[in-house]
DNA sequence: TTAAGTGCAAAAGCTTTGCGGGTAG
DNA sequence: CTACCCGCAAAGCTTTTGCACTTAA
């Protein structure tokens, strides 16, 4: 992502926290810097390591706190994969994913014939869907490649 | 799930276990039947849960143990989800889940329209698509009335 | 018979929580 | 000023691993 694009979407993060009643600190710019810089649907975990040497310090507890109000607040959201640690995505909109089911690596991809499926009538079980996303499940390049190596 | 239908199916894991060279212990059936019973997409540890009073006894290491391999030998899936521990599905053909993004509760959706779908060309990724599945990601009826009540 | 599976207990990885102190709005 | 946020450290989940013993095939 080009810096002038990234500095766009933190000033836009920026105004949506205060819109929901959420500040915006240094270390939560910081957060949403990384998760930008990432790109690719990481853990809370691989977002804390990111920022270890870089200022502001951002300690574990508030990471993992702050990607979870973000996403319940809306401003950023979670991927859903096969594995055991959650994934936050700062794209919000629609679109859908590769996802690798040897090593779980979850890949953007963008389809406007998908993003157009009418959603499917789910009233008989309650359940208000509020979008519809396509999943691809396969296998990455790099587990191919490993795979084919033995 | 009918009685039936369920000594049926666990004795078409049996035969698939044997196929993939794993061995079909009490324990392990004990498991398949488990998931069977639950039904809805369980984690590790509600699989062990539900084991807990019966007879074989099925540590907990073990319980983990053995989802992992059956989902690696392509015997039981994953279901992808937002949340933090892995889900198990004992259904491996292709077919859809409604999520919902509160409680990260998954739920089978059937729908003939959704599984004609045809499969995007992921070449210029490396990435090779096994099968396409929708997500409807929203809200379930639990939470909705929950949220209601406040 | 023996390769594979199991239980236990310990370790490792992920996430939440309580609290005292700090700061954005 | 004050409600919200932060760091720290401890506790609570989830998952893996090493090892000695057992068992399915």
């Amino acid at each position: 992502m080009r810096q002038s694009e990234k500095e766009q979407r933190l000033h836009a993060f920026g105004r949506v926290c205060r819109d929901r009643g959420l500040s915006f600190t240094p270390q939560r710019r910081a957060i949403l810097g990384a998760i930008l810089d990432l790109n690719n649907h990481p853990t809370a975990d691989q977002v804390h390591a990111a920022l270890a040497r870089r200022r502001p310090r951002v300690s574990r507890a508030t990471v993992f706190r702050t990607l979870e109000a973000f996403a319940r607040a809306g401003i950023i959201s979670k991927a859903c994969h096969p594995g055991s640690a959650v994934r936050y995505d700062w794209r919000t909109e629609t679109h859908h994913h590769m996802v690798c089911l040897r090593c779980d690596r979850v890949m953007d991809f963008a389809d406007p014939r998908l993003d157009a499926l009418a959603v499917p009538d789910t009233r008989t079980f309650g359940f208000v869907v509020s979008e519809l996303r396509v999943q691809l499940r396969g296998t990455c390049r790099r587990c191919r490649q490993l795979e084919d190596r033995r």
